[in-house]
DNA sequence: TTTTATTTTAACATTTTTGTTAAACAAAAA
DNA sequence: TTTTTGTTTAACAAAAATGTTAAAATAAAA
């Protein structure tokens, strides 16, 4: 551990992210991250040993704030229905700052596979699920198994963010417009999801 | 254009695409490609060029064919809602032969980007989009800008199967469990879609 | 102040991958 | 058959990126 702290490690990390997940520059090379940070490219190898090391290090450290972040909404005390607005207010924000950082993932899910999901703690998700079952059976919710709700609540959130420069060009939106489009999605998405006949 | 037609420039794109769309290869070298057609790697730039072009080649290919398909289904004279239902089976039957192919998109829609839409035929989709406003007017649908209606038919079709090894994961399912959840998703799309009150 | 541990850097080495050249090969046309 | 055209290959070259080493710089501790 560091006994004269400079504070570069951090630094590398969060010119990382930054460069990456909302510049989205995925294939940043260790000289690209070493000059946008204005240090010395073997300064990565001496903090992180090797370029898959720090994009790792990176990568988790972005998903578990997020998974933290997300599971604070599963496991708060709100009622359902705000809980799920909560959550999906969370997600859009965090997308909207970092646009590429899903997209990295898509990208490297092969790759991180199994160690992915180990960062993601399972018991918010399961307790959130059996609440999303609860609901059901009181007929608050059009009955379906609960990962599939799960998968259309993640997939209207995510989908067309990552799609952005594609939708911006079939739909020929401005930059601004897009933003629009994504958070009327927040009060659309609410609706589809609640108020669909059972 | 050959005289002496080997079937060797076909059998090379054909590789590619098995490599990279079906086997998620995402970054295979001109070796990996060259070795898994059993040809030498000059006869890639033989007949493409460079590695950029021969990816490029390909893709638009597989494009050209995805929208042509989809475009089909658009145009066609069935009534709406079987038009939507016939889409969905044809992109689900595309995308899990090729899980990979929209990975691949999401990876490159920057560096294709507008290009990428230039493959797309916007007749057909605006066609399609003017008759999701008609069904919204006549209380078919429930109203929204078309943009996001079809955004959230191509979110849930699209999303679950980009993040199929992440999800397997997350619920333990095996591979054949997994191809069910999604065959399932079909009709639940259909309801979710059509059946949500306005 | 000297010593010590940590941090930063420049120079070098290696690896990986792509791209080029020129020659060998094969088959149809003259 | 020889010529021509198209195809395939091996050997070479170059580029792009990562990784290593050893020395210089810096700042705290003795």
């Amino acid at each position: 551990m560091p006994l004269k702290n400079t504070g570069t490690e951090q630094l590398i990390k969060d010119t990382t992210k930054r460069l990456i997940f909302a510049e989205g520059k995925l294939h940043a090379t260790t000289q690209e991250i070493a000059d946008a940070a204005g240090v010395n490219r073997t300064s990565l190898h001496y903090y992180f040993r090797s370029r898959d090391l720090l994009i790792a290090a990176v990568f988790q450290e972005a998903m578990h704030g997020l998974s933290e972040r997300l599971n604070q909404c599963m496991v708060s005390a709100k009622p359902f229905k705000q809980k799920v607005e909560f959550l999906i207010e969370v997600f859009l924000k965090d997308m909207m700052a970092f646009p590429y950082q899903e997209t990295f993932m898509v990208t490297e899910i092969n790759t991180l596979g199994k160690q992915l999901v180990g960062n993601i703690d399972s018991v918010p998700v399961k307790s959130f699920l059996s609440e999303v079952q609860q609901e059901m059976d009181s007929g608050n919710l059009k009955a379906m198994p609960p990962s599939q709700f799960l998968m259309n609540l993640f997939s209207l959130l995510s989908y067309p963010l990552i799609m952005a420069p594609l939708y911006k060009q079939l739909f020929q939106l401005s930059d601004g417009a897009f933003d629009e489009l994504i958070t009327a999605r927040k009060t659309m998405i609410m609706d589809l999801i609640f108020n669909s006949k059972s």
